[in-house]
DNA sequence: GGATTAGTGTTACATCGTGTAACGCTACAA
DNA sequence: TTGTAGCGTTACACGATGTAACACTAATCC
């Protein structure tokens, strides 16, 4: 429980529109990308690449290199970023419990209480099921 | 369950330490904040009063006047906060789903599976019994 | 009353992150 | 052998952040 996992450097709007695009489509070449969001949003081929090199200096992204090309790859799947997130919030705002950001969950309604406890209980009996 | 809230700008580290302070103390002025943090983080009082300022055009603080001296409280308390914070996340990096992050918290070790279920649990009677 | 003090308003400025891209080099293809 | 695809490097404007100085004014102390 007391896991010490590194704080990445938060995504920047862009650089999540990416991370989104890989997370979606699995591993692509800058080009690709720039394809893929072409008509979203039009970027020049050294920004598609900049904004690559940077989510993988932030430690999001990891490539490849296969014939004379980079090939990007998220190195953790969104949930577990998102697990990093919440891990930073609850310490920060929370003093570290969990229960506190649950209760501020289901205060302001971002989870229902009769939800919470129906999904709470689906996670532990699959993962029950997992450890037979 | 699909109130829409305001996302703020996300505190910075400096603006953070201040919202920790005025969370735990309460209410205060510039010169108690400045007087507070100088040992951790020694401050000339025309930079408090600039990070407060921020603060409160954030939409994090609001100030009553006293005499001549401004008085800084916190429009929420950090759970609340922290709440609007995981909504966002919910949404960019788990599609909406709620199930995914709570299975991403237990995947990675935030929350172990029977805590959360006992958390859970104890919410939803919390609650009930509120409702009485 | 004149000087000091406490508190505010305003402005500044260096640094860093972000979005955006140009330019230049090289290996392979036609 | 010349174009092109793809990389490396460098740049630059803009906004956020940390840090603060300076100027002004109401109260306060001799």
């Amino acid at each position: 429980m007391f896991s010490i996992k590194k704080h990445r450097k938060p995504l920047s709007e862009l650089e999540h529109v990416v991370m989104d695009f890989l997370w979606e489509h699995g591993p692509a070449s800058a080009e690709q990308v720039r394809e893929a969001l072409a008509d979203r949003r039009p970027m020049k081929d050294s920004t598609v690449r900049t904004v690559l090199r940077r989510l993988e200096e932030k430690g999001y992204l990891t490539h490849r290199v296969e014939g004379r090309t980079y090939i990007y790859t998220g190195v953790e799947p969104p949930q577990d970023v998102a697990a990093s997130a919440v891990r930073q919030i609850i310490d920060r705002f929370c003093g570290g419990s969990v229960e506190q950001l649950l209760v501020g969950l289901v205060n302001n309604d971002v989870v229902d209480e009769r939800e919470l406890q129906r999904l709470a209980q689906r996670i532990a009996r699959r993962r029950k099921k997992e450890g037979d």
